[in-house]
DNA sequence: CTTGACCCATGTGTTACTCACAGCTTTATG
DNA sequence: CATAAAGCTGTGAGTAACACATGGGTCAAG
């Protein structure tokens, strides 16, 4: 016979089983079914459609995306327009997050580096950690009085 | 009375009052209940906890962490040692973790730029979109035969 | 007293999986 | 051939950090 169980499917292009499962249920891929015992059966377009989804994974879209681009295109529809506008949302989103990851990676360091000549300290009713309570940053609404300097 | 409502302290803090909630869902803030209506009462106590949560936030520490730390402290342990370590390991997460972005980042834009050139497609029972197919990448597991070179 | 505007607590939805669980299949052994 | 251990399966539930939906309560104006 030609199809692939799962973990056959999986280990051919080294992703999970659980990862094959989890787009089987989301509806990007709809195997058969083996009558036996229900067993999902894959066949060679399944596993072309596998490498598509990711494949557009790898360029950045969501499943949700990929979701609407493949029913797009088995609607007999063009999903390329589609595609170049979620790619612009999405190229946008991505750079916000990396800006903003970046943000918080330069604060953890900052940190970092003061805290290495600070002792620790011990809880009192008032405070619960000197370090992080101490480490001020611009974000002037966390003081209650003053702000950001001194 | 000197109590805040939700909406109140988040108002005050500048985050959602759906935010509030679900840090006093996650056992971050435990504020006392109006016997009246059960509405929650946010006392001065709660507000500091609170700053200090976004605080911590703010350094990358996770909800869990947070937790963890409040935890310890109000056990009367010092949380310094802990959040010496977690820091280190977040650290390195979100250095990780922006790597990867960064990776796809760059696999959007160069797609972007090719894209441009290339004419819209339309579906074959045989691919779905060949913008996001031609896209061939390093990750050789995806092309049937050959590999990544002509 | 009722309308409208606003507020509240709680349940559910989100993303892309991963884990837990009970049962079915295949393989090794006596 | 029987059986037991190992491995695989489908499905339900859990994860992070909230946002949204729902149904109800509150309050002042008219």
């Amino acid at each position: 016979m030609n199809s692939l169980t799962v973990s056959q499917l999986a280990k051919q292009l080294s992703i999970s089983a659980d990862t094959v499962r989890h787009y089987v249920r989301s509806g990007l891929i709809n195997p058969e079914r083996d009558p036996n015992n229900g067993y999902k059966r894959f066949h060679s377009e399944d596993i072309k459609r596998l490498r598509f989804i990711l494949q557009a994974k790898s360029l950045g879209f969501s499943l949700a995306d990929i979701k609407t681009i493949i029913d797009q295109a088995s609607y007999g529809e063009s999903p390329c327009p589609q595609v170049r506008v979620i790619m612009e949302a999405r190229l946008k989103e991505t750079a916000a997050k990396i800006a903003a990851m970046q943000a918080t990676y330069q604060q953890m360091q900052d940190a970092m580096l003061r805290w290495q000549t600070q002792p620790d300290c011990t809880p009192t009713g008032e405070h619960i950690c000197h370090l992080i309570e101490g480490f001020s940053n611009q974000v002037c609404d966390f003081k209650e009085e003053g702000c950001c300097e001194v």
